[in-house]
DNA sequence: TTACATGTAATTATTTTAGTTACAGAATTT
DNA sequence: AAATTCTGTAACTAAAATAATTACATGTAA
């Protein structure tokens, strides 16, 4: 099971997406995902780092850095994930076997697949996409 | 990051289908795969409970109860996978804010849509596919 | 300067995953 | 039939990943 970065990362770029006006400070944010401060000026650090936000250091308040329609799940997944393979595998099968020589190459073409499709999707979805199925009335 | 449990499922499923004639037991497998005979059995006892494979209690060797080909990585996925859904999502997100209060429904959609792309991929490749690319000489 | 924020390191707690021990019971061997 | 070898499974331990918390240096602003 994939951690719930993405989700609590989505959840804080959508808070400060609908709220362009106020400078929601960590608390604040917190309160609504329901989590600890620190875990959420975290999370931003990444999303910082990843160009998605900017921040001022010790002032509240997060500024989207791109319209929402052009953040995608993806980028947010990427900025929050340090892992670069979705799929874990089980290390140093047997050279001696036929079999435990060759899986893991082959068992990565398989598991490069289906990462690449699972971020295809998550490439083809925005953060404006979350915020209308969030607030229709918009 | 998703476990090993496919990685070292489908490594035993090859190991069982490249070896028609020989009973391997949960010892060797172990040997190949390079862990505990146990976290062998245990796979084994999923894969069974699927309906992918067929053994006797006390007797060494395991049989195929399909035609690799008829065996899609998806399968051998939700044979060892007892979560149901991939992406984890925060707890108990403020019901008291708008977000909050939607956050999950709304993400609920992109996740699953995210997971059915993966599953398609991994429903598309069978262990004969793993097989020809293991053994190229086949 | 006081109050309140962020950024980040360090620590602790929790959960997940993998590995190990132990043993009852089935199958096989001698 | 006794000894051996194996599976199946529970129980326990270890390791790794994840999340939560504490602590504090440093920036901002009234």
């Amino acid at each position: 099971m994939i951690n719930s970065r993405l989700a609590v990362s989505v959840h804080i770029l959508a808070l400060i997406a609908t709220h362009p006006d106020q400078a929601l400070s960590s608390d604040y944010i917190a309160g609504s995902v329901n989590t600890n401060p620190v875990v959420i000026r975290r999370l931003i650090g990444s999303l910082r780092q990843a160009g998605l936000l900017s921040t001022v250091a010790g002032k509240s308040g997060a500024t989207l850095t791109k319209d929402p329609q052009d953040i995608t799940l993806l980028m947010i997944y990427r900025a929050v994930e340090p892992k670069e393979t979705l799929f874990s595998m089980h290390e140093q099968p047997n050279p001696a076997c036929p079999v435990g020589r060759d899986i893991q190459s082959t068992l990565n073409q398989s598991f490069t697949r289906a990462q690449q499709a699972l971020e295809a999707e998550l490439g083809s979805e925005t953060l404006a996409d979350i915020l209308h199925r969030l607030v229709p009335a918009r």
